[in-house]
DNA sequence: ATGAATATTGGACCGATGGACAAGCCGGGA
DNA sequence: TCCCGGCTTGTCCATCGGTCCAATATTCAT
C-alpha cells in the first residue's frame, strides 16, 4: 500500500526521482488502471496522448497523482488540475523539490510552480464574473449540506469521492443525498444532473 | 522570525488555531502592515472589509496567507488566491486541519476545500477553451449502436429502459455502453452526460 | 475466402446505489 | 429545560451498474 508509481511512456526513469523516492517503480501507462491502489502516490508524465484520461482515471481511484512534463505550460497544467491531479512539474526539478511536492500533495494540498499559479489564479478569476451560481433554483429549497452533496454528486462524483471531498462518511452522504431526491423529487442521480443542467442552461 | 499570526477585526482568537499553533498572536489589520516579515505565516480572517488589499500586501512581503472564513464560498476563495493567499479554509476548521493547513502552505502548496477545489479548476479550465473534441467528434468515433445507446443512456434512462426502447437486452446495453465508456474514456454514465453536456453547450 | 469490425446475447462477479429502519449529537427556539 | 430540525452514522437488503470471459451471426474489405 501507498505505492510510489512513475507512469511513462518512453521515459525509463528519472534519477532525481529515484533519489527522493528510492521505492519508486516504473509501470507503463496501460497497467497503471489495473495497479494502482487507493492513496498510491503517481507521477505521470504527459508523454502519452491520453494521459489526462489517465490522471482522471487514477484520481478517481483516490491516488494522488501528480503530472509532470518536461515543458511545463498553463494550458497543461490547467488541464492536468482538471484531470484530477494534485501537483504539476517540471519533470526534471531537484529532489528536494520533488520531496517537498510530494508532501503538499499527500495532505491534500495542490502544487503548481509558483509562475504558473499566478496565471492559474488569475484567470479562474477573470472568468467567474459571468457563470457564478447557476442551479441555485431548486436547490435552494435544500439545507445547507444537502446543496454540497447534490452539487458533488452532480459533477458526477460517486459517493464514496463525495463523502472523501466533504469529510463525511459514505452512509452520511446517502442520507442527504436521499433527503435531494425526495425534495427534488427525482429517482436518482442522473435525473438530479439531468435536472440541474436543465436549469443551469435556462439561466445562462 | 517565522512568526505565527491571527490577524482579525473582531475575533479574539480562535481556540483550534491555538491548540494547533501554542505561539500564535493576535494582531489587528492595521497593524498588520508593520508587523509581518517575510516568512511569517498570516491567518487572516475576512472579517475585515479590505481583507483581499491586505492579503495581497503581506502576500508582496513575502508572507505566508492563508484565509480563513466563516462561510466559505468559491468566489471568496478564488477572492483569496488572486490576492495572493495560499490557502483558504474554514475559520472553524479542527486543529488537525490547520496543522496540515500550515504544512502544505509552507511548503509551495495551495490549499483549498476540496468541494472547492474542484470548482476553481474547473472554471479556469473551461474559460481556457482547451477543448479539442466537439460532440460530433466524439459521437462519430461511436457505431450506430453504441451511439443510440450512449444518447439514450445521457438523458437519463436506466439500463434497463434503453434496452426496451431499443428492443434489445439489457446485457447488450451493458455491452455497447462498455465499449463507449472505454472510447470516450469515461468511467460510468454519469462522466458520459456530463461529458455531452459539456460539449452540447460549447456547440450552442 | 479469410480476417476484422460490428451487433447480439449469455453468465458470473462485485462494487455502487438507493431505500428502510434506527439512533446519537448539537444548536436554537419556545 | 424540553423540543425540533439539521447533521451524522449504523445495519440490512434489493437492485442497478460495470467488467470479464465467452460465444454466435453478419457485413465489409483485402
Amino acid at each position: 500500500m501507498m505505492a510510489v508509481l512513475f507512469v511513462s511512456q518512453r521515459r525509463a526513469e528519472i534519477p532525481r526521482l529515484h533519489s527522493a523516492f528510492p521505492d519508486v517503480r516504473r509501470i507503463n501507462p496501460d497497467q497503471a488502471r489495473v495497479m494502482v491502489d487507493s492513496g498510491d502516490r503517481i507521477w505521470l508524465m504527459t508523454d502519452h496522448p491520453d494521459w489526462p484520461a489517465l490522471s482522471g482515471m487514477l484520481a478517481a481511484q483516490e491516488a494522488i497523482v501528480v503530472v509532470m512534463s518536461l515543458a511545463p505550460n498553463e494550458a497543461e497544467a490547467l488541464k492536468a488540475l482538471q484531470a484530477g491531479a494534485r501537483g504539476y512539474v517540471h519533470a526534471l526539478s531537484p529532489s528536494e523539490l520533488l520531496g517537498q511536492v510530494a508532501l503538499v500533495t499527500s495532505n491534500q494540498g495542490v502544487w503548481v510552480p509558483a509562475e504558473l499559479l499566478s496565471k492559474v489564479v488569475g484567470v479562474a478569476f477573470t472568468s467567474l464574473g459571468g457563470h457564478e451560481s447557476l442551479p441555485q433554483e431548486s436547490l435552494s429549497a435544500l439545507t445547507e449540506r444537502e446543496r454540497a452533496v447534490a452539487l458533488a454528486v452532480a459533477e458526477g462524483r460517486t459517493n464514496k469521492e463525495a463523502a472523501r471531498q466533504l469529510d463525511i462518511t459514505e452512509r452520511t452522504v446517502k442520507a442527504h443525498l436521499g433527503a435531494v431526491f425526495r425534495k427534488l423529487g427525482v429517482r436518482d442521480r442522473m435525473q438530479l444532473v439531468l435536472r440541474l443542467a436543465k436549469q443551469g442552461e435556462k439561466v445562462a
